[in-house]
DNA sequence: CCAAAAGTGTTACGGCTACACCCATGC
DNA sequence: GCATGGGTGTAGCCGTAACACTTTTGG
């Protein structure tokens, strides 16, 4: 690290991804192994995080770490809660672990929590040289520190705000089918919805534009493809009310 | 101070009270003269605001902020956002006071956002020997720091939240009458609501149980009161998806 | 020809909105 | 008796949900 880092504020990364019908976190890997014995004392999976440095912003934090682990820039961040709790490391494999590779850092940790939503066929994981890996949200690895509590965190946010907010083609490349979509929120949500009652709710949203376009692929009919527009979006956006509390 | 403060994470509390049919927000004022001239450097408001402890969690240290300056438990608190740009104290005001009042502290304080519902009949704001005062929403005095940020974001996500969770009430006596609540939703939200739609809406919400007792005050006739269960409303709760993104 | 997903209309019901008049009280 | 907010019913409309069959493609 050349530059100063602030050692007791990190932000943590809950990069999410979409393929396969599967909503995706992106973890890399932690090893550690007694020098002597070589016995695994460490061996599992954390979130992408750092310390922030010094004078740098929360979001520019984030969006360093992002860029990092992905490549990617400009792509959807949102911060969503903080984990300062004072008792957050008991685990001894993260004192341990903690001890060995950030000697410098505070006893008391706060990490702000971001989540970020890619289109993950423009992920590499590999960049960095470290095992970092796509694993499903329902079938999830051993996790360091408290990793298990802020993935679900970020999640119940996402699917709060995935109802609110025309966020969901974040995660889909910029060309996208109805059904794409519709798998997207089925899985996302956890529900089952009806192909033609889904189809009139977007073509009522004018801000998702049909192309003349299809997309072809093996054995099944072409289906159009589709492209989110912000601006029409930004333009038309009314809010209403409804209360459903 | 008689414990270890942690000089560079603060929790800042916008609390909110409704009264008056009006959304007021409670500040602390700050004032400093220069020592020779006896000028008035420093003259405005700030929220209530505290330095973490050493071993605090960060609910604790709101609820603790909350406690000093209103003298109330157990009441509503949400974290709704981390202020930690690091040009955010540039205002030479700002930075004197800070000098004078926080000489330890670090040069980049993260701002740990927490928005509170208080019933404001039941907070004493002088308490504390220091002259607190409510303020209306719509007619703040000059704040210090970035505060008007602050109050501006909490004031968003309050308005989000009170369409989606039963939280309108934490700004209500315990029992309230129809018509406070329905003028409480049309301050906040800034709109007109009908009477009689409104009404019909609450009584199909069966956590909102009407008592058989009324209010009676000056001129006009006896309005029924209601109280809010939140037994009932874990109960019944079911989530319905309702895209509106 | 088969499998797999795309695409497309109608109907019935329920919920939401709009709307106006009388009531009880304190002064 | 008057000013103030409390309390109440209905009708029309719109949006939502339920529902099934045909099309296109690749193998």
């Amino acid at each position: 690290m050349s530059e100063k880092t602030i050692n007791n504020v990190s932000v943590d990364c809950v990069i999410f991804g979409f393929s396969n019908n599967s909503l995706n976190v992106l973890l890399t890997e932690r090893k550690l192994e007694d020098e002597k014995t070589g016995e695994m004392i460490v061996n599992d999976f954390t979130l992408q995080g750092h310390h922030v440095l010094e004078g740098e912003d929360l979001d520019d934090a984030a969006k360093r770490i992002l860029k990092e682990k992905t490549g990617l820039e400009d792509i959807f961040l949102k911060q969503f809660y903080v984990f300062g709790s004072a008792g957050r490391i008991l685990n001894p494999k993260d004192q341990l672990w903690t001890k060995v590779r950030y000697p410098n850092i505070a006893s008391q940790v706060f990490s702000i929590g971001y989540y970020s939503l890619v289109d993950s066929s423009k992920v590499n994981p590999d960049r960095n040289h470290r095992y970092t890996k796509w694993f499903p949200i329902k079938d999830l690895p051993e996790l360091g520190y408290d990793h298990l509590e802020i993935i679900s965190k970020a999640l119940d946010s996402l699917r709060k705000k995935i109802l609110i907010d025309p966020i969901a083609f974040e995660l889909l490349s910029e060309r996208f089918t109805l059904g794409q979509l519709q798998t997207l929120f089925e899985t996302i949500l956890d529900v089952k919805l009806d192909k033609r009652n889904f189809s009139k709710r977007v073509s009522q949203m004018k801000y998702i534009i049909p192309l003349n376009e299809k997309r072809r692929i093996a054995k099944i009919k072409p289906a159009r493809l589709y492209i989110f527009s912000r601006e029409v979006y930004d333009k038309t956006r009314k809010e209403k009310i409804n209360f459903s509390f």
